[in-house]
DNA sequence: TCAAAATCAATCAAAAACATTCAGAAGAAG
DNA sequence: CTTCTTCTGAATGTTTTTGATTGATTTTGA
């Protein structure tokens, strides 16, 4: 059987049945036990089922949310690395600072992380976080169209009644000198003060807001965790890790599967 | 039987009794006492179930509280006409409070005022009044699973910073004696906020929720305009008419569609 | 109020499930 | 045909889950 066919007999047992035993599956399939456990790792991290103790069952968000979702918006593979990336720096029990914006939507997905409560500006997040069945709190404030971000007094008044242990901001502009960057004041002045509210903090950028420098600065480049992938032009790439903390999905993180 | 399959078991069993002994579960299950005990603690975490001494019982806000897929489906033309009803309450220039849920939600289309302002603790409200392009203010809080409402502390904080000319308000019991009520006391809480700060408060419910009288009470039948459909029970309608400011959607209405 | 009965939390050893490693098999490339 | 890579299954030690036992706590009924 080849192994192209087995993903697609484990997937089509779980549509049937909603939760398999690994014993089922090693059955039905007639491969080993081993194999099996290895196409349940591969499975979960492309987000097609989640492993339980024993065996596997259908992802959350396909049992009560009929893939409305999941369409709306597919995350090109390099956010899903970046998402994926991010998440693996949530432990169990932390208290999360979630941008609003894609970039960081795409990591919830990832965060295995048990016990942790979000916080969140962000139109998106919120819903992503409720697919997950995750601890949600929103800030208040005007909701801006266009990125459905919550900003205004009312985020800035929320935002100072919480600590964080670690925040997860997005960016519109990477620069050297001028930092991390991004064009709405207000969104800026969250983003900061999200920053400072948090013991630690992370930036997600992909390469294409290398060089950019936006209206309003958000921080200098040393005060976060920059995750991103590696883009093409290596010169400004090196310049970069001179200054900021990187963390960079690579190439082989990349090109594996899906 | 897999850890995950005990789980749904005892949920289930729950949903069915509403209260159940430790023993009907280890029965039931074919598990250990001990293993029971473990997964009702952990249940419990997870806000699933309530344990009680000899058992466990179902949260209190699951009681009756359908969940927000059920009640997503496309707007009843019941729904729709009470909608209107409300929108037509909407002056130029207002500030409005709009509750979460899909009663309140079906107003939001028909307001033809300008230049308004709504403030909303409501997911699906925000996203509404987005697609209408209002300008929209979010209050804060936790994100409540299932209604997908904002309440607590954060929410509280927020309302308290706005006045309002109208609060449009959804409920779940409308009872003579009991006025109008909601499952979840926390949710009470804003809702009475949100009226105590509005000049003028309207509830929106279908005849379904007459003569129930739900956990937490939110306000008294007088201090609010209830905006309804007739309904079938007309003895019950002509004592609330004596007691309360009703606004009926007339069946000529209701035959008229959209 | 008190003591017996029931229920509970905490602990521990056995069992089940798990990740990891390694050597061999099957395929692909040269 | 050989070499290299990828996939597989068995063996290893580790982690998680489980049920029994203990003593503490709560409820019951007199």
């Amino acid at each position: 059987m080849l192994t192209f066919e087995r993903y697609e007999k484990i997937l089509q047992l779980l549509e049937d049945q909603k939760v398999t035993k690994l014993a089922d599956l090693v059955e039905a399939t007639g491969a080993s036990e081993s194999t099996i456990r290895r196409d349940l790792t591969i499975l979960e991290n492309e987000q097609k089922l989640k492993r339980i103790h024993g065996g596997a069952s259908l992802m959350k968000s396909k049992v009560d949310e009929p893939s409305m979702m999941e369409k709306q918006q597919q995350f090109t593979e390099e956010k899903k690395q970046m998402g994926k990336r991010a998440a693996s720096f949530v432990q169990d029990g932390d208290c999360l600072y979630i941008d609003a914006g894609t970039s960081t939507q795409a990591m919830i997905p990832y965060i295995q992380a048990k016990d942790i409560v979000i916080v969140t500006n962000g139109l998106n997040i919120i819903q992503e976080a409720l697919q997950h069945q995750f601890r949600t709190y929103v800030v208040g404030g005007y909701v801006k169209s266009g990125t459905h971000a919550f900003i205004g007094k009312g985020a800035v008044d929320s935002i100072q009644q919480f600590r964080f242990d670690k925040a997860f901001i997005g960016t519109n502009g990477v620069d050297i000198n001028f930092g991390f960057s991004t064009p709405d004041p207000e969104e800026a002045q969250i983003k900061q003060l999200a920053m400072k509210q948090s013991t630690q903090s992370f930036v997600l950028a992909d390469p294409s807001k290398f060089g950019d420098a936006t209206f309003a600065r958000v921080a200098d480049l040393e005060e976060a965790v920059l995750i991103t992938t590696e883009g093409d032009d290596r010169e400004f790439f090196e310049k970069l890790t001179n200054v900021a903390k990187v963390e960079v999905v690579n190439s082989d993180d990349l090109h594996s599967h899906s």
